[in-house]
DNA sequence: TTTTTTGGTTGACGTGGGTCAACGAGCTTG
DNA sequence: CAAGCTCGTTGACCCACGTCAACCAAAAAA
C-alpha cells in the first residue's frame, strides 16, 4: 500500500502526540495539553500480515485497536458457513468495539493487507476517560458513528438495488481515501469482488457486472482493483434517483 | 399493550432504584449503592403518542431515552422516499444513540403505541459516568450491544433469503417478549406488515406469504397482528441449514 | 521462463421475490 | 350500522439477480 509510506516514516514513536493520524482516530478534536496524557494509552504495536486474523469471533475482549497502517475486514460467520462482511476499515478507524457488550468479540477482523494497529487495553481506556475530560466524549463519539455507519449499511442492503449499492460504496471509499490525504478519483481497492459481494449483500458475478456497467455508461474507469471515479456526480444521481424501484 | 399495565402501577416515580426495568435498561449490574444515584440522571419522562415521532432526523441531540412502556421503531429515509426500519425497540431500551456522533440525530424514532420514555440528558450522563464506577461501563456495553446487533441485521439482510429473514425475526421477537415476563411463545406485533418488512428489506406481500407459508407448515399460528410459535426449533432449523443457499 | 493458483469477466439460463391488482377483514368515524 | 379507512392476504406475472460454466489475466510459485 503505497499510502501507508508516509505514515511508517514519521511513526516510530507510538505516541499519539506525536500521530499525524490524531484527527482520524480516537483522538480527534482533543486539546494537545490532554493529547500527551493519551501516550500512555497505546501500549504495543502489533503487525497484522495480509490474511491474517487480528481477532476472531468469540476470542476474550480485552483491547480494541486503531489502524496505524493498512487496511481489514470484520465479518461474521453463520453454522453454515455463509460469511457477512460487516465492513472495510482504514488507517485512523477503530476495530473491536463489538467486544465490550459480552466481553468477547463477535466478529473477525482480518487484514486485507499488511497492517499495523495499536493495541489500546480497554481496562486503561476506561480508566483513563474517567480522568481526561475530552476522551470519554471522544470515545462515544466513535461508538455512535459506528452505530451511524452500520445504519447506512442496514439503508443500503435492505432498500436499494445491485448498482445502486456499488455506486454507494465506491463514493463511500473515495470520499475516505480523500480524508486520508489520498486521491478521492482514483484509488485501490484492496478487497475482491467476493468481499465487496458480501459486505453489499451480492453475489460476486454481480459486483463484477455492476463494475463493467459503470464503465460502459462512462461513470468509472475500472481495471482489476484499481478505480477511477470520471462522474462522481453521475454515481451519486445513480443512488438517489431509484429507476427501478424496489 | 397489556404488558405495561404492571409497570405503569409500579413505576409513579421516575427512579431508576424504583423502577421494575433496571435489569433491562441502562443500570443492568450496577450494585444499588450507584443505583440510587442515578435517580438524578433521569430528569423529565416524556409520553408519546402512537405513530408520533419521540425525535427526528436532523433534530439537535441532548438526551438518549430509555422505553420505559410501549414500543418504538427507528428509520432513516432516503431523498427519493424510500425507507429503512433499522430497529424495533421495547421496553428497557436506549433510543438516540445515533445522536452522540454528530450532535444530531440521524435516524427518526417513532412510538409503535402510545409508551413513555424516561429523559436521560446527555451531558448529565457524561458527567455522572466520570463519577460512578459501573455506570461508564454499563453505557459503553449498551452502546456495544447496539453495534452487535446491527451486524446481526446486517447478517440478515445480506445473506438470508426471505423465510429465514422472518424465522430469525420471529425468534428475536420470542426472546425479547419473554426476557420482558411475557411468553416466547405468543405475543402480539405492534408492528405493520410493510414495518416488518422494510426491517428485513422485503415487500410487505413477501411477509405476508411468508407467515402464511410458516402457518400452513405448522411452524406458526397466525392472524394479524397475533403470532403463535408452535415449532420455534422448527423455525431455528429453517435459519441454520440453508437450503437454497444464496 | 513455465506452471499453478487466485481473482475477475462474461454469457446463458433459472428463480426468488418484486410488482400489480383484486379482495377481504378489522377498525374507526359519523 | 353503514361508510371509509388501513392492513393483510392471495394470485398472476415478470425481472433483477443468482447460478453454473467457460475463459482470461495477474500474481505467485516453481
Amino acid at each position: 500500500m503505497r499510502a501507508t509510506v508516509p505514515i511508517t516514516v514519521n511513526g516510530l514513536k507510538s505516541a499519539c502526540s506525536q500521530c499525524n493520524l490524531v484527527e482520524l482516530c480516537l483522538p480527534f478534536g482533543m486539546p494537545d495539553s490532554e493529547l500527551s496524557r493519551l501516550d500512555e494509552l497505546v501500549g504495543a504495536r502489533r503487525k497484522v500480515k495480509r490474511q491474517q486474523n487480528l481477532y476472531r469471533a468469540g476470542d476474550p475482549f480485552e483491547a480494541i485497536y486503531a489502524i496505524r497502517a493498512g487496511s481489514f475486514k470484520t465479518d461474521v460467520l453463520l453454522e453454515d458457513g455463509r460469511e457477512q462482511v460487516t465492513g472495510f476499515q482504514m488507517t485512523g478507524e477503530i476495530l473491536g468495539l463489538d467486544g465490550i457488550s459480552t466481553e468477547a468479540h463477535s466478529c473477525n477482523a482480518v487484514a486485507l493487507e499488511d497492517s499495523e494497529v495499536c493495541v489500546i487495553a480497554y481496562d486503561k481506556l476506561e480508566q483513563l476517560s474517567h480522568q481526561i475530560e475530552g476522551l470519554q466524549l471522544q470515545f462515544h463519539k466513535v461508538m455512535s458513528r459506528e452505530i451511524v455507519r452500520d445504519h447506512g449499511v442496514m439503508m443500503l442492503l435492505g432498500s436499494m438495488r445491485a448498482e445502486e449499492r456499488l455506486a454507494a460504496f465506491l463514493l463511500n471509499m473515495s470520499q475516505r481515501f480523500n480524508a486520508r490525504g489520498f486521491s478521492s478519483q482514483e484509488f485501490n481497492l484492496r478487497m475482491t469482488r467476493e468481499e465487496i459481494g458480501s459486505y453489499l449483500g451480492l453475489k460476486l458475478e454481480t459486483v463484477s457486472r455492476a463494475f463493467s456497467r459503470f464503465q460502459e455508461d462512462g461513470l468509472i474507469s475500472v481495471q482489476q482493483k484499481h478505480v477511477q471515479l470520471l462522474d462522481p456526480a453521475g454515481l451519486k444521481r445513480l443512488i438517489q434517483h431509484q429507476q427501478g424501484v424496489r
